[in-house]
DNA sequence: TCTGGGGTCCTAGGACCC
DNA sequence: TCTGGGGTCCTAGGACCC
């Protein structure tokens, strides 16, 4: 028996974070609408994050690009106005996204904060896919006063890059027949999942478009790039069977990073901010109701070396100090002295959810005692805010850490 | 005034076991 | 003298995404 056709929609948000930010400063009564001048949504240059997050229509022709320095931007287009990001508006904007789309189907994977995958197969009653895009469109512009492309297509892939087509404001179908026209005379570059690292390899080949991809032997693809190389051809041929995962999934780990104010070069002030990434961490950790396995600590040289350490922990766990103490000995290991470092970062992976875990013929007194001081600090922070409460050995590191966002 | 931060998945080599 | 091969777990690093 033939599998029904499935009827995917991707929705994505034209210069999400300027867009948002655009809103709401004109809900605070600005005049100006930064959509409509050259303008961008960047980092901070003193806090060495300055780099291009979003751009208005603007902006993007006088060549900026999301990712590159501020700097390179503002040489590009000398008038450029800079905005900061506000990531709590912004998750407001996408839950608002959400509950229009709800209304269309319970089946929507929730790719980043501003891009949703649809499954339409079983919610479409009489009407087409294509007129529910131009509906979703029309309402989202109505409503909620920003933008969005949709891409109508039978598989995730295809939806997806359909409704990176032309923006703003547009709807796109990249339906089987219109693989040749509309997708393979593109740039090979433009392929989902094909980056920078891969490119100079395809173009060595004398691949140039996507359909210069799809032309190649499948065989000869997986020889040369392994698993990522069967994915790129498939992708270059349209071929996509993955579900739209629209089940809320637990993460698989968590992270905190951040770009030092200036370079360090001691274990002490190293472990000064490890101890704040950490608390951040397994504050998250506990929220989720999860346990880590494994502890992984990054550094990042003041020359942009990266490099990694990560150890499994003794038994399973949520709690600071555990994860700490194995932070410390990774930064032991790792360290070399006199290392210029300008970013230092911590995650925890191979969670499991915390009723999975037989608790515990092994947890010692100690332990417990930690777990309950964790409680405690907790509820405080889920009372009065994240940064209510501190530690004495953490203090100094604040003034290198800025508090983020939880 | 160069170059964010949050993720997921894959690869490859070594240890260890049968 | 010769010197397996399959499987799993652990770790470091890298590619890619938004």
């Amino acid at each position: 028996m033939e599998k029904k056709q499935r009827q995917i929609l991707h929705v994505d948000v034209n210069n999400a974070f300027l867009s948002w930010t655009a809103l709401d400063r004109l809900n605070q009564g600005e005049k100006i609408d930064i959509r409509e001048i050259e303008a961008v949504i960047g980092g901070d240059e003193s806090k060495r994050s300055g780099i291009v997050l979003a751009k208005s229509m603007k902006a993007k022709r006088k060549g900026v690009y999301t990712g590159e320095t501020l700097y390179q931007a503002r040489l590009k287009c000398p008038n450029l106005q800079v905005f900061k990001g506000d990531y709590k508006s912004y998750r407001k904007h996408s839950n608002d996204l959400y509950k229009i789309l709800l209304q269309y189907t319970e089946k929507i994977e929730r790719f980043s904060i501003d891009e949703c995958f649809l499954d339409m197969t079983d919610y479409l009653g009489n009407d087409t896919l294509i007129n529910k895009a131009y509906e979703i469109n029309r309402r989202v512009k109505k409503e909620l006063g920003f933008t969005v492309n949709v891409g109508v297509a039978h598989n995730k892939l295809l939806a997806k890059m359909a409704s990176d087509f032309t923006k703003p404001d547009r709807v796109h179908t990249l339906l089987e027949e219109e693989i040749p026209s509309k997708m393979w005379t593109l740039p090979v570059s433009e392929l989902f999942m094909l980056g920078k690292k891969t490119l100079p390899k395809l173009y060595n080949m004398r691949i140039k478009t996507i359909g210069d991809l799809a032309k190649q032997e499948r065989i000869d693809m997986i020889k040369k790039f392994g698993k990522h190389g069967l994915l790129m051809w498939e992708y270059s041929n349209g071929i996509d069977n993955s579900e739209v995962n629209y089940l809320e999934e637990k993460p698989k780990g968590i992270g905190n990073s951040v770009t030092l104010p200036r370079d360090i070069c001691s274990k002490e002030e190293i472990e000064k901010v490890l101890l704040t990434l950490t608390e951040q961490v397994a504050y998250r950790l506990r929220r989720y109701n999860m346990y880590a396995n494994v502890v992984n600590v990054q550094l990042r040289t003041k020359d942009f070396k990266d490099f990694s350490h990560q150890k499994k922990l003794i038994s399973p766990t949520s709690n600071t100090k555990n994860i700490y103490d194995l932070a410390k000995e990774l930064l032991n290991e790792m360290y070399k002295k006199g290392t210029f470092i300008r970013l230092v970062g911590l995650r925890v992976d191979n969670l499991i959810e915390k009723d999975e875990m037989q608790l515990s013929l092994f947890t010692n007194e100690e332990d417990k005692k930690q777990e309950k001081l964790d409680k405690v600090v907790d509820e405080l922070k889920n009372k009065y805010g994240y940064s209510s409460i501190t530690r004495a050995g953490k203090l100094n590191s604040e003034e290198i850490v800025r508090l983020k966002d939880v």
